[in-house]
RNA sequence: GCGGCUGUGGCGAAGUGGUUAACGCAUCGGAUUGUGGUUCCGACAUUCGUGGGUUCGAUUCCCAUCAGCCGCCCCA
């Protein structure tokens, strides 16, 4: 064997670009009737943009970052999630200046962690993002949930789950997060080594271990809920208030954490609740992450987004069995006989396609049952059937493969007949 | 980064320490010579993931490596 594909990357072949394509277009026709238009960001940045976006003690940072040096010297990294490149061109390419606010962009592109590929996780994968920047309206909160939501939904997708929760502003989380620590840290040593680590790095985290799930400590320990203030608390009542408006549903889940640093209010996922869908559910992820642009060198800039995996996306369809509408056969297969028909095939499969049809003829000089079988294969809708005999008497044959029945038409004729039955 | 399972022709899948490595699907050809989706007959190809080792001899045993699948961590 040759050189091999990259660990967990894929190659999408024909019979899946398909399912991609039509994914793609439906996220981009949702995100025009929504009015977020598309930003197009390099595959790397510099390192640093992460380093100082998404958060260095996060797990993304620490261990699943593509990063390299180019021959300049440079600390570039294989983009890891998408909003701190957005973020970066928003403030880059003075957005905050644009006349319409706020500014509301999607993306589509691949991403790279450096992790074990396992079901629903690659090495290279491809999301679908928006971020709105420059509002603090609870009902933007709500505009982007609606929208991730109804990309499922409108792909078919129903057994979802909406988890959200609050983690409050700087000033509740910093208390919530001193609480934990205080709980937990004088029997920390009854919980398990991760929960050890967490203690210090992420506390939150301790609420979600399955090792230690059942501990006493679990069940009286702080809530963020408890700890968000005035301003934090009536925001996240806002938020749950539209949804309700919007008849979305969705569960709170005050140990929902999110694994990058910059989020605060409003925090998400979305998981799939299909049966036999493997360990991973999470299909979407996001929040708000008000003074990321800051932190970045930019102005004070609020902003929310999300991001969704196709794969996963995909995954989920399959688990659900859903169909996609996607268009099949042609509309003409060319079965010619003898080298003079073969040649005159040529120019009307030219022609006929020139008018828009899909049209597919034999290049391989098959047997005329070869060819029809290849029709067959293609869902041709007509097979038109031209042999020198048919050629010498400038007729062809055109067959319905789905009655059976053939007509002969005239050859100089042809392209304006076939045109006249598709109508 | 850690653990478990797996790796045979385009795909699926048997099998053995030793002459020609089953089978199914697919492909191609044929069944009164120019017409499809059924049936019948026939044909075709493989470094048995890769590299080493044990052995008279390995695809089958051992080691390493690569890759895949599944799980942990964490996430899309």
């Amino acid at each position: 064997m040759g050189i091999q594909i990259p660990r967990g990357t894929q190659d999408l072949l024909p019979g899946q670009t398909e399912i991609w394509q039509y994914i793609e277009n439906t996220a981009r026709e949702l995100c025009r009737r929504y009015q977020y238009k598309e930003i197009r960001t390099p595959i790397f940045e510099h390192t640093e943009l992460f380093l100082r976006g998404v958060g260095d003690t996060t797990d993304i940072v620490q261990k699943e970052m593509y990063t390299f040096q180019d021959r300049g010297g440079r600390d570039l990294t294989l983009r890891p999630e998408g909003t701190a490149s957005v973020v970066r061109s928003y403030i880059e390419n003075k957005m905050f200046g644009h006349p319409s606010q706020p500014v509301k962009l999607y993306y589509i592109g691949q991403m790279f962690r450096y992790e074990r590929p396992q079901a629903g996780r690659f090495r290279q994968f491809v999301q679908f993002g928006i971020e709105a920047l420059g509002s603090k309206d609870p009902a933007i909160d709500a505009e982007v949930l609606a929208l991730a939501m109804s990309l499922y939904q409108e792909l078919g997708l129903k057994k979802l789950k909406l988890v959200i929760n609050s983690l409050g502003d700087s000033e509740s989380r910093i208390a919530h997060r001193n609480a934990l620590i205080n709980h937990f840290e004088p029997r920390i040593g009854e919980f398990c080594s991760d929960c050890q680590n967490r203690l210090q790095k992420n506390p939150l985290r301790i609420l979600d271990c399955k090792k230690d799930h059942d501990h006493e400590l679990m069940k009286t320990a702080p809530s963020i809920i408890d700890y968000l203030n005035e301003e934090s608390r009536t925001y996240f009542d806002k938020v749950k208030q539209h949804l309700t408006d919007l008849e979305i549903e969705f569960v709170e889940d005050p140990t929902l954490v999110r694994g990058l640093d910059y989020y605060n209010h409003t925090a998400f996922e979305i998981m799939s609740e299909a049966e036999g869908f493997g360990a991973i559910t999470t299909l979407a992820g996001g929040g708000r992450y008000n003074g990321l642009a800051e932190s970045l060198g930019g102005p004070e800039t609020p902003g929310i987004g999300f991001a969704l995996s196709i794969e996963r996306l995909i995954a989920a369809l399959q688990a659900e069995n859903v169909e996609l509408p996607i268009e099949q056969g042609i509309d003409c297969y060319f079965v010619s006989l003898g080298d003079a028909a073969r040649d005159y095939t040529v120019k009307l499969a030219y022609q006929l396609r020139n008018s828009g049809f899909t049209v597919e003829k034999d290049y391989l000089d098959r047997k005329v049952k070869a060819q029809f079988k290849s029709a067959d294969r293609l869902e041709a809708r007509y097979v038109a059937v031209l042999g020198d005999d048919e050629l010498a008497n400038n007729k062809i044959n055109l067959k319905n493969m789905a009655t059976g029945e053939q007509v002969e038409l005239d050859l100089a004729t042809f392209i304006e007949q076939f045109k006249k039955l598709q109508a």
